[in-house]
DNA sequence: AAATAATGACTGACCGTTCAGTCATTATGT
DNA sequence: ACATAATGACTGAACGGTCAGTCATTATTT
């Protein structure tokens, strides 16, 4: 949702009215292109049907943005950024609570979620050919998000809730059950079925017992 | 390392020499071409390059395979395919040394491997246009591992070292962190390192602590 | 010499990019 | 209020570079 700028908006001169039609045209556009490059990754991608996918003629789209590549960028950077270290800060209940909430939040904001999906193979695809694209998530999503683990891990180990584990250096292996859910619907689709719901009890059982001091 | 037998290969006329000949360079065309796939994907892999890598004309590649996609689906074809089920049989330790033998074949053959990670990045960018390669992939590789560790787990469970967990029903859980670990290799390369040594100890723990009927 | 294999210049379709022209909207003049 | 001019967003045909695939020619093997 960050103003993008693109071909140096001319903002100043173009009556009120216009302007904003020139701002939600420029939506339009890096919506439509995200949804072809999601689909298709950044090669496959044609103008053309960005273009037919946004309602427009091709030469319009080159009116907000240079060529294919910055087009490409500009989606990169208009993706939303959701952080996970606003949870943790704010919360007064157990540390397991708190780590149970933060896990069922990756799984109903990234498991479920189709755009973020498709933000993970392009992420993975287009990787090599854009960093840039890998250092945003990178930035934004990963650090945030281990930062909030590693708060909750030493929260419940300071009230004696959790034991000391090597996983508080790598707040990683706690969230990986979550990302290989992610991967699987991303490979899989719909073909190899899994029950996210069961799969997502197993984890989060496993993990606090492993955390747990005394086990139940 | 199948037979790949592509555009027919007319094997009954051709004299020994010849046929070994041609199946040589056949092969060198496929291993060639896996390198520029992995390296680009298939959109952006240009004929021409496979040719260079191969040492010989772009002509000779369309004496061997039909198209660029028969190309494609050829390499995927020969793609060697490590098993993991052939372990769980024949071992006599504990469960938990066969788990913790199992899971460091996952380091050492996967996280390391730059050609698994090669075929891990071409299975979610190409996966969507190729089905067959997921397939394969899910056939040889994920079901296996997955028989595999549910051996081990229920050897554990059944000798009393395991106490049971919902993670028999989702090994995947077990294993998630080290595909965390490859996907973390082939998104960030040399860029943000991990010491997968202490990050491989930490997986370890944290599962056999997880698994093991009294914790020590 | 016949058969087979390999070559690489060539072709044509494809697709990113351009730009002359159109038209709805806004500004200016009467 | 009406007419006229200016604006600039939008269009899509045309251009040109690229690249998968072809084939006449040359090289190699039997």
């Amino acid at each position: 949702m960050t103003a993008i700028n693109p071909r140096r908006v001319k903002a100043a001169k173009s009556s009120p009215r216009r302007r904003d039609l020139k701002l939600h045209r420029q939506e339009e556009i890096l919506a439509a292109a995200f949804k072809v490059f999601a689909a298709h990754g950044y090669e496959a991608t044609r103008i053309d049907e960005v273009a037919r996918q946004a309602g427009i003629a091709k030469g319009t789209i080159y009116l907000y943005f240079r060529d294919k590549e910055r087009l490409f960028r500009a989606v990169v950077r208009s993706l939303p950024q959701k952080r996970f270290d606003a949870v943790a800060q704010a919360f007064t209940g157990s540390a397991e609570d708190l780590l149970r909430d933060l896990l069922l939040r990756m799984y109903s904001q990234i498991v479920r979620n189709e755009k973020v999906r498709a933000i993970v193979r392009l992420l993975i695809s287009e990787g090599g050919r854009f960093p840039q694209l890998t250092d945003i998530y990178h930035r934004e999503i990963i650090v945030p998000g281990m930062k909030a683990l590693r708060h909750v891990l030493r929260k419940g180990v300071a009230s004696g809730e959790f034991r000391e584990t090597a996983a508080t250096e790598f707040p990683q292996i706690l969230a990986a059950p979550a990302v290989l859910a992610i991967l699987w619907r991303v490979l899989h689709g719909e073909r190899y079925r899994l029950d996210f719901d069961a799969y997502m009890k197993a984890h989060l059982d496993f993990v606090l017992y492993g955390l747990r001091k005394k086990p139940a």
